[in-house]
RNA sequence: GGCGGUAUCGUCUAGGGGUCAGGAUUCGUGGUUCUCAGCCACGCGACCGGGGUUCGAAUCCCCGUACCGCUACCA
């Protein structure tokens, strides 16, 4: 017996994706992939006040990034379609009035503002409030005329007697008392569906198998059951995940910096090494593995290895992974990826996009960097000097390397020395072997013109090792760029001077 | 206030009646070295508190505490 799995993701197009949603669809999705199941992706927008069209297509492309892709749902027919709850209402109408029709549901003439105050007021005085029943205990005739009268109504599922239980994969049985369940709202007065009606009419409707969701869900799960049971329809295994925090412990908001998976692909991290640390939060292979394949993830997923407790977003841990699936990379795929960053720089040229020296010049200098960058814009700055005509030195730089009496002379004679290398021996080894000779010769430390060199070249005092790097800026880069470094000392007050 | 949930290094976590409580990250130190990064080695660092059960509790039970969530005609 193999009941083929169905899973969903239901964001609310009511902002950008947000990492915590990204999360919990990572999570279904890695279920139904390990399963060969089913993952359908519904849109829910009944709140048409909040939700807009290019909000969907944001959470869309978010996914699409991460890779997750959906086997339903928007863009992707299926049998259990409309995948957006705007075109589903019908299904609810029909839902509600079989639940009147069979007693679980009623009518409720109580208007808004009215509970609104009644609720602070109890609420002011520390009590617990819940709906009165008020209009539960109306007679036929009082209700037939509230309706005439046309006033407003919602409808309310009434809450039976009894206790609910259910079973949580990730926290085990939950039990609740009915009693501690308000009589709630289904269907609000203007015909729209509220969430708990929604969800549930739906996951029948698209026979969803498994309900994982966010932790803050599993307060209202005995709602959702119990409508399950009025519905006639079987609930669905439900996994609770634990929540995602900043470093305060309170809910990801702007104050803690990015939130949004559109964020994060803007900064320059690798959508694999988001799901790799994504997935490690509130999860665990339950070995000490920690960088992950995509593949290697849904091998080992399991509800079952969600753990109980909120995690707090550590984004030094995602720099972490950034960094290591950077080194996973092919210089290539570096390439591509950096390629609109170097545009936007007005680094990029043509010859760097078909096969050719330009394009494995260019690989090169990626594959020296790949090491030192944590996210992807490190290219451009840690790059820049190889692509760029001539470098501006730091002020830091100069008080820490340039200021050495004679600098100019044995400067000089590097460059020298670097324009009668043969073009075939400009390799880093041959670089290196050189300057050392000059400087023995001169009685100095290799490390003040090596380190004077990498000022000439960067304009900085860091770089990658100076040799592999002078090699690949090449003879005539490297000659211009000591000479402009003797120009600049020549223009410089003497040393002596100062003291 | 009511109801539900959670609790292991700063952070993410493994484990779970007898372990030196393991890994990762961060941080610190040393090594490699021309700087930085990386890499290697070492180090700092935790079972919320109190009661039980037991020969033995971080692990099981109860209570407390803290934190989180729900308590809307939001989702």
């Amino acid at each position: 017996m193999s009941v083929i799995p169905r899973l969903r993701f239901a964001p609310s197009p009511t902002g950008l994706l947000h990492i915590g949603g990204a999360r919990t669809a990572l999570f279904n999705w890695l279920y139904a992939r390990r399963h060969g199941g089913v993952f359908v992706l519904r849109i829910e927008d009944t709140d048409t006040r909040r939700s807009s069209e290019d909000l969907v297509a944001g959470i869309l492309s978010g996914l699409r990034w991460l890779g997750i892709d959906w086997d339903e749902g928007p863009g992707v027919n299926g049998p259990h379609g409309p995948y957006f709850q705007s075109a589903r209402l019908e299904n609810y109408r029909v839902a509600v009035d079989q639940l009147v029709a069979s007693g679980h549901a009623y009518f409720c003439f109580c208007q808004p503002e009215e509970l609104k105050e009644r609720r602070e007021a109890a609420q002011a005085k520390h009590a617990g409030w819940m709906y009165d029943r008020a209009c539960l205990h109306r007679s036929d005739k009082a209700l037939a005329q509230l309706k005439s009268a046309g006033i407003p109504h919602a409808i309310r599922f009434k809450v039976p007697k009894g206790r609910t239980r259910f079973d949580d994969v990730v926290r085990g049985s939950i039990e609740v008392d009915n009693a501690t369940i308000d009589d709630f709202v289904i269907l609000r007065s203007d015909g729209r569906p509220t969430y708990h009606l929604s969800v549930v009419v739906d996951d029948v409707d698209m026979a969803i198998t498994h309900v994982v969701r966010g932790d803050d869900h599993t307060s209202n799960t005995p709602k959702h059951v119990l409508l399950y049971e009025a519905l006639n329809a079987p609930p669905p295994k439900f996994a609770h995940v634990p929540l995602i925090f900043g470093a305060d412990r309170k809910r990801l908001s702007k104050r803690h910096g990015a939130t949004s998976v559109a964020e994060f692909q803007h900064m320059g991290y690798l959508p694999d090494a988001l799901v790799n640390f994504l997935a490690l939060l509130g999860w665990s292979p339950g070995e000490d593995r920690e960088m992950l394949t995509r593949d290697a993830m849904v091998q080992a997923f399991t509800l079952e290895g969600v753990s109980g407790g909120n995690a707090v977003f550590d984004q030094k841990k995602l720099d972490w992974f950034n960094s290591r699936h950077i080194e996973l990379l092919q210089a290539d795929e570096i390439i591509d990826k950096i390629q609109p960053l170097l545009e936007e720089s007005r680094l990029w040229r043509e010859e760097y996009a078909s096969v050719g020296d330009s394009r494995t010049w260019l690989a090169s200098i990626i594959n020296l960097l790949k090491s030192r960058a944590t996210v992807l814009p490190d290219f451009i700055e840690y790059g820049r000097p190889f692509l760029v005509d001539e470098v501006t030195y730091e002020p830091e730089a100069v008080k820490k390397r340039l200021l050495v009496v004679g600098l100019a002379d044995h400067v000089a004679a590097l460059r020298e020395a670097y324009a009668a290398l043969e073009e075939d021996r400009f390799d880093s080894s041959s670089l290196e072997r050189v300057l050392r000779s000059i400087a023995d010769s001169r009685s100095i430390k290799a490390g003040v013109l090596i380190h004077a060199t990498r000022v000439a070249m960067t304009g900085t005092t860091v770089s990658p090792s100076l040799f592999e790097m002078v090699e690949l800026m090449g003879r005539a880069k490297t000659t211009s760029r000591l000479k402009a470094l003797e120009q600049f000392l020549a223009e410089q007050p003497p040393l002596d001077s100062l003291s």
